[in-house]
DNA sequence: CCGGATCCTCGTGGATACTG
DNA sequence: CAGTATCCACGAGGATCCGG
């Protein structure tokens, strides 16, 4: 193998890992709507019931959970009767914001494409 | 509920709506690793069974069969004896390189910010 | 070498009912 | 309202063997 088709192989690998990586963090399908939604405004718990669109209460709950425990989103109980829960993202999770454009202005172009065929 | 707020909302739903057709395409948490991988260099099915950690025969051919489905990619049988089957990535594939590097990032990232903590 | 067929396991995820 | 608990179905995904 040449020494350039080596290089281009270890970068690809890195790049695989990477990928893992992330995807270890956001898997499932409802991760990212999640997090999109976060980014334009902190959510209780039912409104985001409401605007993931086909979630159900347990993956919801569940999906919250491990986003909070990777500190992309903080959990805010208010001191109300009857009580009042507020997700909101955090500064780290916000740094997804640019995979989230990413991927949902791909998801328009290929709805697109799916319609013009 | 404020004009502008019920803008901000209307633009979050469409960008979950995107998301999700996104995800529909590249379900399961080998797609995007493939196509990262071809996007470097066209490979060969033992090739790619051996780039992509951990991902297993039945799920590499069911994934390739995926993709070839919605175009992403394309299979090119060589005619030789035994034969040589070369997946490479086509045209409307590429248009995900962007959203491959932006995953791979972050993933990079997060991996340093964990180390760190 | 490139997979298909088969069998098996386990996690994902829905439905419903229930608690504070 | 904001979840938890329980039951259940289905598909993801691994292991192995087989065929062109």
């Amino acid at each position: 193998m040449k020494p350039k088709e080596e290089f281009h192989l270890k970068q690809c690998r890195q790049k695989i890992r990477a990928i893992h990586d992330t995807l270890d963090v956001l898997n499932g399908k409802w991760k990212i709507s999640i997090i999109s939604c976060l980014c334009y405004a902190p959510m209780r718990y039912s409104e985001l019931l409401k605007e993931v669109h086909g979630i159900s209460g347990k993956m919801l709950s569940r999906e919250l959970k491990d986003l909070e425990m990777n500190n992309l989103i903080k959990r805010n109980v208010l001191d109300t009767q009857p009580v009042v829960v507020k997700y909101e993202i955090t500064e780290y999770g916000s740094s997804l914001k640019e995979l989230t454009n990413v991927i949902a202005d791909w998801g328009i172009k290929h709805r697109e494409k799916i319609i013009n065929s």
